[in-house]
DNA sequence: CAGTGGTCTAGACCACTGG
DNA sequence: CAGTGGTCTAGACCACTGC
């Protein structure tokens, strides 16, 4: 594995179409693929197939460069996008390495909440306290959002997370069961980090992108209890769907946030 | 202005550092500051300056890299950039445009929220109601938010948005007085269009980046009748504060938002 | 067809890191 | 000091737009 002995994995000397050309023009779509992005696909494969594992150096420019037979500007530009969508982390004069969510500077970067005064780190980390963690179905509704079927056997967390003592998000995840076999709630309590930090440790998934969606609500009875607020309060509802790789939706949480210490930032632009 | 008679506003004919390296290395800061990012910093200014206006083409990067004595590549490398933070629009075969807020694709752009059935655009536009617009002096809070000094003057305006006639949204928002003078809730009523392009065309004044902080409320009693829900309804508050160039705030934004029918829609990445 | 942005190359040099 | 990413250049060619 110490040298690519030409694999050539695109076209051999001059950048040329992607797609199927070779079927005689039948294709509806021209689909022109730029050279670059053809690369960045093979170097996303390899950070799929875990070639690098995350915090791992992947290679120079110039050795991929000489692996994929194209310049060093067509490997710096594929690299440059999968840095803006922080699949990896470029640092000067040490290399690129695979992005991870067990990195000090943007651990929970996922997690918009902050408290109203001092910043997130004076804050410190939350104390996480597991509820439970079952083994189930999944319901018509869940199923929909991890892409599986009804039926299929998911894992489901719930957490909540306090800061100074004050119980501030009830967390309620659930999990597709094939990937997160053996994961059990004393293995979530022991573990110290961020959880998606343990997902990539323990079981090669790694959450590479989210969406979610925000409500205001009111708790039932026991979210209330849990949260310690009136049933009367209002909170933030947010539903989150995490992705791995290819779009592949790995994750549903929904949080209960209390706001009355804290907000949901955003930054548009 | 047909031409620029070589400014020369760079470095002559290499890449040299900025800063008051002139001052004789009391600087603590080495300041190392790349020629695109130069070259970005002078093309801003024209863009702040009203040299190019919202929706039209900038010159190409040919003529850029002859006006600012650099290579293509370099000029290339400012604009991706400036496209990046959505300050221009790139169009193959065409030219690179000032970003504008009345674009047809892009309207609504820091409005994240969205029906739970169906897509923005089967909504349609919102039906805007202009409760009222005051001239009024600044609070300690309005005049933080805006960077202005307490009792400066301010404008307010409220409004309530509606789909399909049920009222969704209702907003508050204040701007500098001085920016905006001679806006009236006349003028507000008779645009057709998001507010943010009748500040561009009207008073020169462009939305580049704005902060959200989210949190659940209860509305009040008058908030409570504007949008027609009851006063124990949860309800989203959004604030938002909206920056032109240099970072300067122009706008603070506090909305109502009913999400029964609605949620506010955010990506991770 | 000319003009625009978009891609690709080859080579030089700079800034930063660590041994 | 060698190796890495970061910048800059000059030139060629491609894809897209509109006249």
């Amino acid at each position: 594995m110490a040298t690519h002995p030409a694999p050539s994995p695109v076209a051999p000397t001059n950048p040329t179409f992607a797609g199927g050309d070779a079927l005689g023009g039948a294709g509806s779509t021209p689909a022109f693929s730029p050279l670059y992005q053809q690369i960045k696909g093979l170097i996303l494969q390899s950070l799929q197939s875990g070639e690098w594992k995350p915090g791992e150096a992947i290679p120079s420019e110039m050795d991929l460069a000489a692996r994929f037979r194209v310049s060093q500007g067509t490997v710096r530009k594929a690299i440059d996008e999968l840095a803006a969508e922080h699949l990896v982390v470029r640092r000067q004069g040490k290399g690129t390495f695979v992005a991870t969510h067990a990195e000090q500077h943007v651990q929970y970067r996922f997690l918009k909440l902050q408290p109203d005064n001092g910043d997130i780190q004076s804050e410190g980390p939350a104390e996480r306290t597991i509820i439970d963690c079952k083994r189930l179905r999944a319901s018509a509704e869940i199923a929909r959002a991890l892409s599986l079927r009804s039926g299929d056997p998911v894992l489901q967390v719930r957490r909540v997370l306090a800061y100074a003592g004050v119980p501030t998000i009830l967390e309620e995840l659930w999990l597709p069961g094939a990937p997160f076999k053996g994961l059990t709630a004393e293995r979530l309590s022991n573990y110290n980090g961020p959880m998606y930090a343990l997902f990539e440790t323990e079981f090669g998934v790694r959450m590479v992108r989210a969406e979610e969606s925000i409500r205001a609500v009111n708790p039932d009875e026991e979210q209330s209890q849990l949260l310690n607020v009136p049933i009367s309060a209002p909170l933030l509802s947010v539903e989150r769907i995490a992705y791995t790789y290819n779009d592949t939706p790995m994750e549903l949480r929904r949080g209960l946030y209390r706001t009355d210490t804290h907000h949901y930032r955003n930054a548009l632009s």
